[in-house]
DNA sequence: ACGCCACCTGTCCTCGTGGACAATACAGAA
DNA sequence: TTCTGTATTGTCCACGAGGACAGGTGGCGT
């Protein structure tokens, strides 16, 4: 539950007295520039306020220090004036999340455990308007495409193969034997005139 | 912490058993028309298995039980074979949150943790691919992500692993020994924190 | 009843992979 | 000049993956 050595970064002293009670003795840094440091120290959870310098320069998200860090850090970018374009805008510049910054403590608090465990995490709002963006227009073809051939059991087994589960983990989680594994595997490669599990995972996400 | 009632929806007596734990005492259906029973007795944390009768009839969240019923529970939906297309819908009929259905047990809580305090949850992969596809520019930050700990030449070699390339004929591309590639390849694997080119590859092409 | 197919399992075997342990050469920085 | 980082190569080893055998069950349609 975020035990996570956390990084707050404001200006804004009342906001850091809220956040104080995050984690169990939180960092403080003013600047964005903070980030390189905590990143050298081996950390990687930050809660950042967008609010810091806002008027007048570049976004946060935009700076140097930001740009060299984002990817290896999960960052909480938080906005005391949230709007949906601002978090669209951060999370492809490399946040882990967007939210309020006067949430409150426990929403605050679940959403760094969320980033802290490598997910994202989007607030209700936006999410649903991402949501309904998307069903609008829908995607493409999607799972039609390299499934189709396979019987159903081979695509739950390409699936998880295709994430870089082992023959043994997929058994497990399927409860079967590894040895059935390969079977369907085998079937699967042949299907999709695949030499290994690595173009699976290449064909199944996509890529070419 | 999940402290709330859960109720499980699955006919499959492997899953209903790894999900045994997710919940002090959860409770299980094997139908979809469990709902009404559970939202009346004044609880709303449902956890089902979207496998339940799929082939053939309509897809679970269609029925009318769950129609009735979405609005005013928390459901985590989860498949076993995740596709996009299928998770928006869901999500689109009412769930809080969509996931697969052999992701580890504490993703699991954690999700069920987010949906029952009213937010939403949807994975890594789905969510990082809404963003996409409603931010149409996106191509600078994907590209430094992995490559910016990398060196020039580690650079080249995790390239060509991530798309299928064998060790020896990464060697013979770049006009060096097996045994480099592999020393390269350990070397991307640590500063990556990766366990192999499979995850590597995933990395690479934007995959999570 | 027979054949087809999905699903499941077993035992070998070979090979690529990734790690451990060790070493050389060369660059630029302190 | 020493030191640190990059690039290079070597041997040995344990493990998982995938192929090649060779089966077993149950459902389903002709």
């Amino acid at each position: 539950m975020t035990a996570e050595p956390l990084l707050l970064i404001t200006d804004d002293d009342l906001l850091a007295q809220r956040w104080q009670d995050l984690a169990p003795s939180p960092l403080r840094a003013r600047g964005i520039d903070g980030l390189d440091a905590w990143r050298a120290a081996g950390h990687r959870l930050v809660l950042v306020d967008l609010g810091c310098a806002r008027g007048g320069t570049a976004p946060v998200w935009t700076r140097p220090a930001w740009q060299r860090n984002a990817s290896g850090l999960a960052i909480l970018a938080a906005s005391s004036t949230p709007d949906d374009d601002e978090g669209l805008a951060v999370l492809n510049a490399g946040a882990s999340g967007y939210c309020h910054s006067h949430a409150p403590a426990d929403t605050l608090r679940q959403a760094l455990d969320v980033i802290a465990s490598g997910e994202l995490w989007v607030g209700r709002a936006l999410l649903s308007r991402l949501l309904r963006l998307v069903d609008t227009r829908l995607p493409r073809t999607g799972l039609a495409d390299w499934a189709t051939p396979l019987t159903e059991r081979e695509r739950e087994v390409a699936q998880l193969a295709a994430v870089g589960d082992s023959n043994l983990s997929i058994a497990l989680a399927l409860g079967i034997t590894e040895r059935t594994v390969k079977a369907h595997l085998k079937a699967v490669f042949e299907k999709l005139d695949l030499s290994d599990r690595l173009q699976l995972a290449l064909r199944v996400h996509g890529v070419r």
